[in-house]
DNA sequence: GAGTGTGACTGAAGCGCTTCAGAACGTCCA
DNA sequence: TGGACGTTCTGAAGCGCTTCAGTCACACTC
């Protein structure tokens, strides 16, 4: 009693007494058969319970897949708890969305990104990358398969669409707002340079061969302005870290009379780390985060920022990696532009 | 000048001068040549940039792509910013995570779930469902396509693997904490009970009939233990629509002294609104909701919810998948406990 | 009534891979 | 010395579909 086996084009094509092309097009192109018997097909079809051309088999003979590839620096089960990700995968998703496309993740391993096979493996006619180390395999990997791809927040790859923000600017936006009020004495407070789990202090020649952009930038955008300072990196960027790198800042002394963080999780961190001293924030130490996550102006109090528009990052990525679909070259880096938000986390230093 | 052909196994082989099986099993059987052979294999292939097996006619000739696909209720655009969604898809994550499957997203149109010919078109070998309403098209395309499902918060399908909460058993929960408190004037605040994008009072039948049937059993949970009371209905499951949806129920006189939420989002709402009419939660207005998001914890004041386990349900959600890849029969629901959380939003009435 | 379209359908050649039943060639032991 | 067995590699048959160059029949035109 095996089971039946799964209907294919050609039962159709049989049951109803015609070739296998014109149950194709009958699916595929309406317009070259007629009507009556394009009827006759579907319904034969329904009744056999076939439910359209097979998408694999449709996949290998067109050469294309539907689907837009998403490389995610880190494991899945960290990055839907990642507010800025979600928001860039959100404007990413609203462009592919309304193309009929679905969205493949490929989750990374640690931080280094996707393994070199499951990028491999994975069916997808062009890809995201998203904050992935310089030296990222999978982004080897992409390039050796002739995906076409776009990437965010990434270094120049030849022959790759890019959609950037200004990360060292932001960051020195920020820095001198603190500096104008002020302030000398600062703790920087920063993700992984490295996709190797490592946290604690951060070496010069740490920073200046950190493989991820991103935090490169940020760094060397608050140490322009503020001269070299004790940086604390966490191996991620989350709160608990962020409270834990804060307090390691605010032991010091004389102690800083400012932080600054990469990330507004991490800002979130130190904020609860000053309030473990007993001290408050500003008047104590000022905060300053940086991607202006929703939760930024809820946090208590309303935190200081860099304002970098996450949600259009992602629609930009989409609309390029839907355009490159359509057989357009990658042309120049996108560029969006960071402004400093000003909240109540910021003040002239007691 | 046209662009060279991209490399096949065939472009390897005749370059080595095996035959194609034997570079295809260069990839994927090892075992099955001399260790010398392959080298030479692997050394051709990466010198004529050959990188590896095509995906997509190995899943034609395999009959399976290594992918777990899932179907979301909503948009992807609204979905990141789903806590409770999250954080389940967190946990499917972590599982898929650690078998070289990437994990494809249908995005849903509206609330109804993924069209059909998202989900004809999707290259999945099985098919997680979300959340979506009992009578999702959706899901009878899955069916259609033969693919093995499990399904989460959703009735019974034939022949399919499912995990669930006791949703109605939950609600029941806070209702009876609330009541044994003394309340008697309750407002009910819920998410959609139909994907119409209707909100406001709901009437009877359209509780009755509600094909969302995680909604419906909340509801019906906590209308057991308080009787009829006002029910207000939010299109979606968001703070600012629970902030205005609460403030209706507020209006009544007499007013009520409990609002008995959903979710938690709404009920983060409800905070918000009774602080608008200059009311204090619990004094004035008692607040539960449902899920107990991370968020639950640090809201002010913190919030009484019934907890769920929902990175668990992802988890299990995406063995069971897995399970099934192998050829497993579904097999009886899987339940998971859910338990009342009570914090500060929760006091007798005044 | 020969020439010219035109709409409807088909045949066959792929798309790039896996897999399975062998073939070819040793090796080993009785 | 010969049969049993292993190892290494190959041929060919698919996997289920798209697509393109036709074929065929039939109506039109002058």
């Amino acid at each position: 009693m095996d089971r039946p086996r799964k209907p294919t084009l050609d039962t159709v094509a049989s049951a109803v007494g015609v070739s296998r092309a014109t149950v194709s097009n009958a699916y595929n192109r309406p317009d070259q058969l007629s009507a009556a018997l394009r009827e006759r097909i579907l319904a034969a079809a329904a009744s056999l319970g076939y439910a359209g051309p097979d998408p694999v088999a449709r996949s290998l003979a067109t050469r294309h897949s539907a689907a837009v590839g998403f490389m995610l620096g880190q494991q899945l089960s960290t990055s839907f708890s990642d507010a800025a990700l979600s928001i860039v995968l959100d404007g990413l998703a609203s462009t592919v969305d309304g193309h009929d496309h679905c969205l493949v993740l490929m989750p990374g391993r640690d931080r280094g990104g996707p393994r070199p096979e499951t990028v491999a493996r994975a069916q997808a006619d062009v890809v995201v990358a998203y904050s992935l180390p310089d030296d990222a395999p999978a982004l080897v990997a992409v390039r050796a398969r002739g995906l076409p791809m776009v990437v965010i927040d990434q270094p120049v790859l030849p022959d790759t669409a890019r959609v950037e923000v200004d990360d060292f600017g932001g960051a020195r936006l920020a820095a001198t707002a603190l500096h104008d009020l002020g302030h000398r004495r600062f703790g920087v407070l920063t993700f992984a340079l490295r996709p190797d789990g490592h946290g604690g202090p951060v070496s010069a020649e740490r920073l200046a061969t950190a493989p991820f952009r991103v935090t490169r930038d940020r760094l060397h955008g608050y140490l322009e302005v503020t001269g070299p300072q004790p940086i604390w990196e966490c191996a991620r960027s989350s709160r608990e870290l962020g409270r834990a790198g804060a307090r390691e800042l605010l032991s010091a002394t004389p102690r800083p009379t400012a932080l600054l963080c990469a990330s507004d999780e991490l800002a979130f961190g130190a904020l609860q780390a000053v309030r473990d001293l007993g001290l408050r924030v500003p008047h104590d130490v000022s905060v300053v985060g940086f991607d202006d996550v929703p939760a930024a102006a809820y946090a208590d109090p309303p935190l200081t920022t860099v304002r970098q528009p996450l949600a259009e990052k992602g629609r930009r990525a989409g609309e390029l990696a839907l355009r490159l679909l359509d057989g357009a070259r990658p042309g120049g880096p996108t560029r969006l532009p960071v402004s400093l938000v000003s909240r109540d986390s910021t003040a002239t230093p007691a």
